[in-house]
DNA sequence: TCATCATTCAATCAATCAATTGAATGTAGG
DNA sequence: CCTACATTCAATTGATTGATTGAATGATGA
């Protein structure tokens, strides 16, 4: 009848973790480093950060278990860690989402229509793929793009959507993807398409949700 | 090509709910939330913090759409948020617990079994309680059990359980449950009934979880 | 071995957050 | 209308947290 007090410090551990997480700091941080391997540096610049300020926020997150590292020459190299963090990054972006939503609702009444409509997820895409009907476009970074992607995916960076929109055909829709959980490129691509009058979809889940799961194409040996 | 800046207030959002998630007070008020109706008083209680400390901590949760309130007479009850909240604890747990088995392996090396094994989930618990060979244990306090509890669950507080372990039937498998995700006092009661040489299983997921999608058997016109 | 570079540590200051106290609000019932 | 009660607000204090700076560590390649 011991190990009475291990049901206390759960609930300590689960806010020790939701309290490393509370930071938007890290949580850009480790959504970059969901995209695959990244260097201090590299994830500083991603995010904005001193260097200084960017190890500091990385080793917070070490420390909750959500990103491991490895060394490679000079370089520290973080990736993610073990255990149900996809998941986990999506149920906070999920709730924050439709809280927004929401809140948008009350604000302008009905304005504009909810995004789920526009989107599909992991499995959906996947049977729209082997019908070959879609065309997917990748929004991310080259530097993103190049460390991997999905399966047939054109990149075009968001920034240059709008002078590159003679890449994508015309005649049948184009399904976006981004970052992740907390990336909205996706979504502003749909409506950007929308309003030139292509038909958009986004892919509810990112890039990193498709890699838990899915094939993909690789290139770039280089790794920043 | 507007709305760039909503990319980066989500996750300033996310960033936010996961701050408000990131105090062991209010993940524990939140848990007794999700058991049901509550007024500020017994959260406080249950909690173990006083009125005002409690009331600061639950306004905090309401900002963050977390819960929600409901007058009733003098009192003020509240209960939870719309929204996936109850995945979004689950994820936290879930990542949490991972961990903490990752360090405990480490430290005591396979000294016992991870608690895996022990546990199964809804569907597999409604399907045993359909083919009646079990026995459901309800280890919560009395007061959650009068709100609400599963269907054919018998109630023994888990500070009681050894003085009433005469109640369970020793010739069948005894399934406990608690109040959810953050609570240990299901896994802590296997421990004990395995102790004692009963068959124990728990029921990975708490109360809550189970009242978002099955049955409930529901008593005590108190609402307090 | 030494010089160089990427990363981390250490120390500081400013800012934020949590707990406590006592007063203020709002509702019910006489 | 006034009192009693549950809850919330406001203000203070002490404790944490985050950003910045500059120095220290650890690995590479001559």
């Amino acid at each position: 009848m011991t190990r009475l007090p291990s049901a206390q410090s759960l609930v300590q551990d689960s806010a020790d973790l939701a309290r490393t997480l509370g930071h938007p700091h890290r949580l850009s941080l480790l959504e970059h480093i969901a995209q695959g391997e990244r260097a201090v540096e590299s994830l500083a610049q991603l995010s904005g950060l001193s260097v200084a300020n960017a190890s500091q926020h990385l080793q917070h997150l070490k420390r909750a278990g959500l990103v491991q590292t490895r060394r490679d020459g000079k370089r520290v190299l973080y990736r993610l860690g073990d255990g149900p963090i996809l998941p986990l990054l999506a149920a906070l972006r999920e709730f924050s989402e439709q809280q927004r939503r929401r809140v948008q609702a009350m604000v302008d009444d009905s304005v504009y229509q909810p995004d789920t409509l526009e989107a599909i997820d992991c499995d959906a895409l996947l049977q729209r793929l082997q019908d070959g009907d879609v065309t997917l476009l990748d929004v991310r970074t080259e530097a993103d793009y190049a460390l991997g992607h999905l399966p047939g995916a054109i990149n075009i960076p968001f920034e240059e959507l709008a002078q590159r929109l003679a890449e994508l055909p015309a005649d049948r829709p184009v399904v976006a993807y981004c970052r992740g959980p907390h990336c909205l490129l996706s979504h502003d691509t749909v409506i950007a398409l929308r309003a030139r009058g292509l038909e958009a979809l986004r892919l509810i889940n990112g890039y990193p949700q498709w890699q838990a799961a899915g094939l993909t194409v690789e290139t770039g040996p280089a790794v920043q």
